[in-house]
DNA sequence: ACTAAATAGTTTACTAGGAAACTAATTTGT
DNA sequence: ACAAATTAGTTTCCTAGTAAACTATTTAGT
């Protein structure tokens, strides 16, 4: 298609990143989560009550659509908003009790994924195309 | 975060491909174009008068998501869909004369993307990366 | 020839991302 | 103390993805 079609690493990196995330949607689903309230619940796991604006950093996401996918998960109960009692502008978010069993769910299907995905990998190989990307990566945050 | 966060490796690639497309959006939104509608526009060149269907299986959207980039897209007069002679279910898609200069300069783009966004990378780097995606590439196609 | 099945494309509903304009609360500078 | 600037979050508009229901056309089976 383009000049080096075939040998485009770019879009390499795309197909994979796709097929990882379909295999990862669909054990998602079978949860009934979709990926940005899976990846929302996780972080929260581990940060319960951050407010909005680290949680967008963390998640890389614009506080506009951060905004309304937590709209999305306080109507469904799992967690809620509450103002910051120190800065009146800052809304803390926290864990429903409720979403406890789920974030459960939610482990068990995280390994199995890991598991499902990566397998045809050789141990050494994986560490070196660990190594390349984490290269890559640094090499592109420089550049945005 | 998760219980191997660092070192996990469909985050990684999750990261680089986000990284890659902040760079490819930004080289197309300095002439005027999305993501999709450069992509769309990359293949017509290759493959003038194609189907809807066959461009869904190429482009790897669904024809709903299509058929409304279509839309937007013969709006602005860049191509056209015409009802096949043989067959009336079938819309094959044109590009317009007036589109051509924007795919010169998509070509110039294209070039300059790939010079930015890897250049970090030796040559036998570059090779084993892609050989080793196409391998997990392969395993992941089997497995959707 | 005629009904049933398959195919091509569209529309609608939902989730989701970015950009820009907006509101409300807080901080800074004088 | 008070106006100006900054910050946190929301809303709106646009693009875009999936799934499901739908229309129109063609093909297959009898």
């Amino acid at each position: 298609m383009q000049e080096n079609f075939e040998e485009n690493i770019g879009l390499l990196i795309h197909d994979v990143a796709r097929l990882l995330r379909v295999l990862y949607d669909r054990q998602m689903a079978s949860i009934g989560l979709t990926r940005s309230q899976w990846w929302l619940l996780t972080y929260l796991r581990f940060r319960d009550g951050i407010n909005q604006s680290e949680l967008g950093v963390l998640m890389d996401i614009e506080k506009a659509p951060l905004s309304r996918l937590i709209d999305r998960m306080e109507l469904k109960g799992w967690i809620v908003r509450k103002v910051d009692s120190k800065d009146g502008r800052i809304k803390n978010i926290y864990l429903s009790d409720n979403v406890k069993p789920l974030i459960e769910s939610m482990r068990k299907k995280a390994a199995e994924y890991r598991q499902e995905s990566l397998s045809i990998l050789k141990t050494e190989d994986l560490n070196k195309l660990t190594e390349l990307l984490q290269d890559l990566k640094q090499d592109l945050s420089s550049k945005i």
